[in-house]
RNA sequence: GGAGGGGUUCCCGAGUGGCCAAAGGGAUCAGACUGUAAAUCUGACGCGAAAGCUUCGGUGGUUCGAAUCCACCCCCCUCCA
């Protein structure tokens, strides 16, 4: 049944480290198992950063067995200490039971709730800690807790170890939570592995001990590989911020327009780690991009793949028809009609008012939320890197947002479409 | 409660009375080169179109002048009790 799918997130390179590996790929073989995965509530929005870990559920439910998505309504109210550098700040519990509910539904599109016996479940971890008293909880769970070995947990060593650091009693006791979660669906559902980053080995391996303790079951862990670019900086980052998964907070063009980015270094790891495609028609495409001149089309498959997964086809077709307007096609030839889908397909866009625009051109791009400061769009205009229409600006015109604005310069009478840099657009409506 | 160390611009991290809007690195933005890639090079990088204005945990003070000195307060770390 599925030591097959063992060897294929091998394959993908999303096996970081595994608990229980001889007795792993014969245990999935043996029969449906239910596993789990926990996202904590640390906005009202998951980011890309738990993509892997949700496609990895449905990695496992494709294979036959049950995921369980575990939204930390308790944990999340105490935060996670794990390789953090500093104490987090709490937030209260009306705030995130906010975001628990925002994170169910956004958790529940990534797996299958109709699949007869291996249909997902969603929990909240507050259902069996909230009425939990301290010394129940102090002498039945926390008996089972050596300090000894919690303090050598590498995740929170730093903070132990470090001049500078520390850890609240709090965040300390992140990881007993987390256990306690693993050995209840232990005993709830039967839940017999648990997946995570790989920050979350410390705490998985908590879980795994207690279930033993508890219920004498043997239970597995397994983390997924942090994700990396070649160039040593951040995943998931891009000058606008986090990458979301809340087509509110990311549009679904933003979205496609960073996995169209990604580096040629990356971009087959991330097809393989992002994607369903089999790892034999990545590598296929890797060697038709390797003999092919110029651009590879490993980024476009990329975009079109992921955005489907997140934002559907709707959101994807929307994407790719503002990347077709705005890089691919020309201006002019843009009705009224395709600029006002523009807007609503999520191009950045804003209301203009010729009477009462602001004294400068740097003043009125940065309300638009185009550049952050009034410096940049001076540097940009400086080097002919802002063009309204396609015609470029210079510095003179700075002065003169009206002149820019002007009736004559907009396309059907009422848009303008700004450029500053290769690929910042806002879309101008004059009324 | 006692002793010591520390809080600098997005991050790391220099700076101990004027030359400091504050070294250096990273991140970020723009340009060149390209493929809406990487690497490299160039410029920008508190706010402001500018004049100028506001920063170095907080509040007061010393001084012609303070991130730098003093007082008090807040927060963090280490060790001791």
């Amino acid at each position: 049944m599925s030591s097959a799918l063992i060897a294929d997130l091998r394959a993908r390179g999303l096996l970081f480290q595994l608990a229980g590996e001889e007795a792993l790929p014969g245990w999935l073989d043996g029969g449906m198992r239910t596993l789990y995965c926990g996202f904590d509530p640390t906005a009202d929005s998951l980011h890309i950063g738990s993509l892997v870990p949700l496609l990895t559920l449905q990695r496992f439910q494709r294979a036959g067995h049950r995921p369980i998505a575990l939204v930390g309504g308790a944990t999340g109210l105490i935060g996670d200490p794990s390789f953090k550098a500093q104490e987090r700040q709490l937030n209260t519990p009306e705030v995130i039971a906010g975001w628990v509910d925002r994170i169910r539904d956004q958790v529940s599109r990534f797996i299958d709730f109709d699949a007869g016996p291996h249909s997902a479940l969603v929990v909240n971890n507050l259902d069996w800690t909230q009425g939990m008293d301290v010394l129940t909880f102090l002498r039945d769970i926390g008996k089972h807790f050596s300090v000894n070995a919690m303090v050598q947990k590498e995740s929170v060593r730093q903070r132990i170890e470090r001049e500078g650091a520390g850890i609240s009693y709090t965040e300390f006791s992140y990881m007993i939570l987390q256990a306690l979660d693993f050995a209840e669906l232990a005993g709830r559902h039967d839940c017999t592995l648990q997946l995570g980053g790989s920050d979350q080995w410390g705490n998985i391996t908590a879980g795994i001990d207690l279930a033993r303790r508890l219920h004498g079951k043997q239970v597995f862990g397994l983390t997924l590989p942090l994700i990396t670019k070649a160039d040593g900086t951040k995943f998931g980052k891009t000058e606008s911020g986090t990458i979301w998964l809340d087509p509110a907070r990311t549009s679904p063009y933003a979205f496609y327009q960073f996995w169209l980015g990604a580096a040629d270094a990356d971009v087959y790891r991330f097809l393989r780690f992002f994607t369903f495609l089999d790892v034999a028609e990545i590598e296929a495409l890797e060697r038709a991009d390797a003999g092919r001149q110029g651009r590879p089309e490993a980024q476009g498959v990329l975009a079109r793949e992921v955005t489907r997964l997140v934002h559907g086809d709707e959101g994807l077709a929307a994407a790719e028809r503002i990347t077709r307007c705005l890089f691919e096609g020309d201006l002019a030839m843009l009705s009224a009609e395709d600029f006002a889908q523009l807007r609503l397909d999520g191009l950045p866009a804003s209301a203009l008012d010729r009477a009462t625009l602001p004294g400068s051109l740097t003043q009125a791009l940065v309300e638009a939320g185009m550049a952050k400061s009034g410096k940049q769009v001076k540097d940009a205009l400086g080097s002919g890197a802002v063009l309204v229409n396609g015609q470029p600006l210079s510095w003179e015109d700075n002065a003169d947002p009206a002149g820019c604005f002007a009736a004559a310069r907009a396309l059907h009478g009422r848009f303008y479409l700004v450029r500053l840099g290769k690929k910042k657009y806002h879309l101008f409506e004059a009324p």
